[in-house]
DNA sequence: CTGTGTTTAGCAGAAC
DNA sequence: GTTCTGCTAAACACAG
C-alpha cells in the first residue's frame, strides 16, 4: 500500500472523499461551521493536493453541500457580512461515516421528512430552536461559568474510553492542530458554540452528562499520535480499528445548525436567537468563544425535549 | 464580475 | 446484475 509523505499526502490525492474533507474542516472550526471559502482553504492548507484544479474539485465540493443533506447551509448574521451561507455538519450526520473513519462512507446521511419529531415543519422548527435556548440557557444558569466543549457527536456515551479511530475526525483534526512547537490551535480548546444552543442536550440525551471527555483531549490525542501518525502524516497504517466513536445508536447530538434545507423555517427561527439570547450574540470568531458563555436565564431546568437523537434518521438504501 | 449555491447528467468503482 | 457512492462537468440563478 503506497504510503504517504511523512508530513502530509504531498501532492498525493488524500484517500477522504470530498465529503470527508468538508466534514473535517467544518469540525476542525471551533463553531463546527464554516463559510465556503473557509471549507477551501482548509481543505488547501493541509492537502498540497488541492491547490490545484481548483475549479474543478471546488465545484465538486460545492455539489456535495448542495446534494448532500448531511451538509447544512447557516445564514450569516446581520452583522457578519459576506458572501455565501455558513456550512455546518447535520447533527445525525457522524453515523455516515464506516467506524467513525473519514476514509470510507457507508451509509448515505438523509434527512427523512417523516420523522414525526423532527422540526420539519415551520412552526416545528421554530418551537424546536426556543426549546433549545431555553435549554441551552438553563444549563448556564445551572452551571454558571462554562460551557462543556461543544461538539457535533454525542461521544460521550457509546465510546467512554478515550480511543478514536485513527481516521475519525477527531483524531485527524486534532492531528493536524497539534502543533510539535507547542502551538496548539483552537481545537484544543473548549469548544465555542456556534449558537449557544442544544449543547447541554448531552445531560439531556445522556446520563454522562455535559462533558465530552475524548473530543480533542489529551488521551485521545496521545492515542492518534502513538498510532504512526505524529506530525500530521496522514498514514494508512492502522485504519482497521472496529471502533465506532461517532454519534452512534441513535445517540446524537445536534451542533445546532440550523438546517435551511431540510428544514426552511429555521431562517426566522434563527433570526429570533437573539431575542431569547440577550447579550449573547453568537460568535462566529474563535477569538471569542465564550461570548455565549456568561448569560443567565429565567428559563428553568425543567424545560424538557425529546432529545436529539429522535430528531433525524440517517437512511439506509 | 466573481463567488456561491443548485441542479442535472454521466461515468467508474465498490458493495450488496 | 443492481444499487449505491463518489467524482466530474456543466449550466443556471442569485447575491455581494
Amino acid at each position: 500500500m503506497p504510503r504517504p509523505g511523512r508530513n502530509t499526502y504531498s501532492d498525493q490525492k488524500p484517500p477522504y472523499s470530498y465529503i470527508s474533507l468538508t466534514a473535517m474542516a467544518i469540525q476542525s472550526s471551533p463553531e463546527k461551521m464554516l463559510p465556503l471559502s473557509e471549507i477551501y482553504k482548509f481543505i488547501m492548507d493541509r492537502f498540497p493536493y488541492y491547490r490545484e484544479n481548483t475549479q474543478r474539485w471546488q465545484n465538486s465540493l460545492r455539489h456535495n453541500l448542495s446534494f448532500n443533506d448531511c451538509f447544512i447551509k447557516i445564514p450569516r448574521r446581520p452583522d457578519q457580512p459576506g458572501k455565501g451561507s455558513f456550512w455546518a455538519l447535520h447533527p445525525s450526520c457522524g453515523d455516515m461515516f464506516e467506524n467513525g473513519s473519514f476514509l470510507r462512507r457507508r451509509k448515505r446521511f438523509k434527512v427523512l421528512k417523516s420523522d414525526h419529531l423532527a422540526p420539519s415543519k415551520p412552526s416545528d422548527a421554530a418551537q424546536y430552536l426556543q426549546q433549545q435556548a431555553k435549554l441551552r440557557l438553563s444549563a448556564l444558569a445551572a452551571s454558571g461559568t462554562h460551557l462543556p466543549p461543544m461538539s457535533t457527536y454525542n461521544l460521550g456515551v457509546s465510546q467512554p474510553s478515550s480511543f478514536k479511530h485513527p481516521f475519525a475526525i477527531e483524531n485527524i483534526i486534532a492531528r493536524e492542530y497539534k502543533m510539535p512547537g507547542g502551538l496548539a490551535f483552537s481545537t484544543m480548546q473548549p469548544m465555542p458554540a456556534a449558537y449557544p444552543l442544544s449543547n447541554q442536550l448531552t445531560s439531556v440525551g445522556s446520563p454522562i452528562g455535559a462533558g465530552w471527555p475524548h473530543m480533542y483531549s489529551s488521551t485521545m490525542i496521545d492515542t492518534a499520535t502513538s498510532i504512526s501518525m505524529a506530525g500530521g502524516d496522514y498514514s494508512v497504517s492502522a485504519y482497521g480499528v472496529p471502533i465506532k466513536p461517532l454519534c452512534h445508536g441513535g445517540q446524537t447530538l445536534p451542533a445546532i445548525p440550523v438546517p435551511i434545507k431540510p428544514t426552511p423555517a429555521a431562517v426566522p427561527a434563527l433570526s429570533a436567537l437573539p431575542a431569547l439570547l440577550p447579550n449573547s450574540a453568537p460568535s462566529l470568531s474563535p477569538t471569542s468563544p465564550q461570548t455565549a458563555t456568561s448569560q443567565s436565564s429565567p428559563a428553568t431546568p425543567s424545560d424538557t425535549l425529546t432529545g436529539p437523537s429522535v430528531l433525524l434518521s440517517v437512511a439506509v438504501h
